[in-house]
DNA sequence: GTTCTTGCAAAACCTTTGCATTTGA
DNA sequence: TCAAATGCAAAGGTTTTGCAAGAAC
């Protein structure tokens, strides 16, 4: 189904239909569509860059469409939003663990580069219980100039 | 001019006076109230709050001043905004170093609290150094359900 | 056949902008 | 007097919603 099934048993497109299907959801096209492309995806999109993105390719997906199928993703914890200051959302699906990654965003341009770090989890892990929070997920953004536009 | 001129002989206010002085700008009625709400502020408001908070106490301001008032703020990085997943941005005063804090999301109820933590401070500063990007702010954000929201 | 999905168009909403007026220096 | 500041109303852009047609089971 996926192209990374192979190599990952539990692909996060395989986690994605049995999560869905778990929901009592049937398998339309176009929230397949969305969320194939979102499995080829290293970093965030926005919910236009998914529309532009399905024009082309795959399938046409309303903008509403878009929109419902990323809320309810969400609510099945399958995608996460990142806010980067910018207009618009963006959502990137939810790794359990593995691949894990943050945000830098270059407030000049507006590029968005993914990074991670394994001392930083673990500072969140650590402190996360100390919260007045039963805390389900964190993000960390990073703003400030890109080398392209600090140069 | 601020209940807190006294004990702080640099405070949020003297500096923000300062700083939008050398920038050029007058001292309009309407900055000095949102200037001077903020300051009494512990977490970030959003735009129609402070309108809100605005309306019934010190003076009238209107949307559009708000925005415009809290837009030039934030390029003077006398304001920071604060994205917590919720439909507007919040804002709240940048304080140099103290009072430095991030911030906890119930997103059940919205309820938004904020904290801070020293080690994740260094991890985050440390960070930032070796990332591709000149780092100018951060953000964190935890998510999860409030102690009244998980019960 | 029933329920979930989807597209379209309209609506809702937050935020920005244009313009005329007022205010501060 | 001149530039900045402000309010109002309108515009802009993103996201949501209502409704009817279509697809999955």
């Amino acid at each position: 189904m996926s192209a990374h099934a192979d190599t990952v048993a539990d692909s996060w497109v395989m986690r994605a239909e049995v999560t869905l299907a778990a929901a009592g959801h049937k398998r339309g096209g176009a929230r397949r569509a969305v969320v194939d492309l979102l499995e080829g995806q290293e970093c965030a999109l926005t919910a236009v860059e998914i529309e532009e993105a399905l024009r082309g390719e795959q399938r046409r997906v309303s903008r509403a469409s878009v929109y419902r199928i990323l809320d309810e993703l969400e609510r099945l914890r399958l995608v996460q939003r990142v806010e980067t200051g910018q207009a618009m959302v963006r959502y990137e699906r939810v790794c359990e663990h593995k691949e894990h990654h943050h945000h830098l965003v270059c407030d000049e341009c507006g590029v968005v580069m993914p990074f991670s770090d394994a001392g930083l989890e673990r500072a969140i892990d650590k402190l996360s219980e100390r919260v007045p929070l039963k805390v389900v997920e964190h993000e960390i953004v990073l703003h400030g100039s890109c080398a392209d536009c600090a140069a």
